[in-house]
DNA sequence: AGCGCCTTGCC
DNA sequence: GCAAGGCGC
């Protein structure tokens, strides 16, 4: 074999465009050979989730269409990288690996032991950054050290970092071997949930792969950015963008949204505060990758240690019942089924749910962080750990314990039509709106008129909202008092 | 050192 | 009005 060949290996970066380690992999003018991983041993207890799984199996068929597109192929293996890697670089004699950072710790420490195995055999190695605006280490407070307080930190980056490269193009082609190495089969990987039934409502919404990231952020910059300030808080309407999955599997890269967001907001009059607004939530994912990287426990550990002594509740029929959307609580109900069957949960349903498993049901956030990394489409480390310690009051940054949603006005608030609801919880469509969130307060004759009847249809609230209140509260003061 | 500030709320 | 407390300058 000739020696001219170095290894692309895909992990969180599945696209060709804005790929600065693949198009560095192209500039050598060497054979390119795109790997993909499947190392689910590496990741421990995060290795990817079943929603993730069906994310995944799709974005990686895409990703092999569009490579051979520029007259390449993807090859697949399944094992733990720390070995598959080096094992592959001597099957195909490559002298140079390249790859996009990654920023979990497990990752971290994988990738760092891979640069110093692959080095001791004279094979390069080149890392990029293809997934984060502003490099974790690249932003300091005046003092140095990491920021804990999100508004700070995104000044300073906005401020004092160098404005984010514009995206780059994709190579025209890649060269490649005459005889490709061995790929494992996709469909082997068994990817796809074995209840097929589960995934049946994720394809209705989500066109995991480049051209499906490519449409929906085109969709959305058309279509919805002008009204995202307004709108974004109201889960029955299409408000938001749903980058989320193709973000976190990096068929989409930030900095291509980050750009053509901010072309929007020149384009369009008026726009200027809901573009703000918009990248102002990629600033919240930059902010989630900065504390991971600089606190690694934060996936399992309270950043506020006070939080240790906390009095959860274990109370496992409590938590099947959220998990199913069967609380009694009707927003949070349709949160927890939309979750179910879209892979996704709007961003103030997750607030209104999470809330009630850590406060209402006193239930411990790793929990609902466990839950969530299996069923959402977007499960990532980062986004998902930092968010529910955010919740759980926790956190760096994070709400205070004792600022508790209300189930009730929260769905009068932000589904004030009540489409969401009705369209997750049809068991209770013909409610009239007063009655919705709450339907235990609706008379007799009103249920009866809406063909509900609790207990049997839908269920009793799970806890009373204001004794269940006066307890997280409570617990609170505990914690409180022993700091 | 002291001060302003802090995504998303509740009653 | 209430609800802490710590961050960042």
């Amino acid at each position: 074999m000739s020696k001219d060949r170095v290894i692309f290996w895909f992990r969180q970066d599945l696209r060709i465009a804005d790929n600065p380690a693949l198009s560095a992999a192209a500039g050598t003018e060497k054979e390119v050979i795109c790997l993909y991983i499947l190392d689910d041993e590496t990741p421990g207890e995060w290795a990817m989730g079943g929603a993730g799984c069906w994310f995944l199996h799709h974005a990686l068929d895409s990703l092999d269409k569009d490579l051979k597109g520029l007259g390449s192929k993807l090859v697949l293996r399944a094992g733990n990288a720390t070995e598959v890697l080096p094992d592959f670089a001597d099957e195909i004699s490559a002298t140079a690996v390249f790859w996009n950072r990654l920023y979990e710790p497990y990752a971290i420490k994988r990738d760092k032991a891979l640069k110093a195995c692959l080095r001791e055999r004279d094979i390069e190695v080149e890392s990029s950054n293809a997934s984060l605006l502003f490099e974790p280490w690249t932003v300091e407070t005046k003092s140095g050290g990491p920021y804990r307080v999100f508004s700070p930190f995104w000044r300073a980056c906005m401020r004092d970092c160098p404005s984010p490269d514009e995206p780059i193009k994709a190579p025209k082609s890649l060269k490649t071997p005459k005889q490709h190495p061995r790929t494992e089969k996709l469909d082997d990987w068994g990817l796809l949930p074995t209840k097929p039934d589960w995934a049946k409502g994720f394809a209705e919404i989500w066109t995991p792969g480049e051209q499906g990231a490519k449409d929906r952020l085109a969709w959305f910059l058309d279509e919805a950015a002008a009204d995202y300030k307004d709108k974004r808080d109201r889960p029955g309407v299409r408000a938001t963008s749903g980058l989320s999955p193709h973000l976190h599997f990096g068929d989409i890269g930030p900095r291509q949204i980050y750009h053509a967001a901010r072309a929007q907001a020149e384009k369009q009059d008026g726009t200027a505060k809901s573009i703000e607004k918009f990248i102002a939530e990629l600033g919240w994912r930059e902010f989630s990758h900065h504390l991971l990287y600089h606190f690694p426990s934060l996936p399992t550990d309270n950043y506020q240690e006070k939080f240790d002594d906390f009095p959860w509740r274990d109370n496992d029929d409590d938590l099947k019942r959220w998990q199913e959307g069967q609380t009694g609580y009707p927003m949070v109900d349709a949160g927890m089924r939309e979750l179910w069957q879209t892979g996704w949960m709007h961003n103030r349903v997750r607030m209104i749910v999470a809330s009630f498993l850590v406060k209402h049901l006193m239930i411990h956030w790793r929990h609902g962080e466990t839950w969530f990394w299996d069923t959402l489409v977007d499960a990532d480390l980062a986004n998902n750990s930092a968010s529910w310690q955010w919740v759980a009051g926790s956190g760096a940054d994070a709400a205070p314990y004792f600022r508790i949603f209300n189930p009730i006005t929260q769905g009068e608030k932000f589904d004030p039509d009540g489409d969401y609801v009705r369209r997750y919880v049809p068991e209770l469509a013909n409610l009239p709106n007063k009655y919705l969130f709450s339907p235990w307060t609706a008379p007799d004759d009103v249920l009866k008129e809406a063909g509900v009847t609790l207990g049997q249809d839908y269920p009793e609230p799970i806890v009373d909202h204001s004794a269940a209140r006066d307890r997280a509260l409570g617990g609170y003061d505990d914690i409180k008092k022993a700091s």
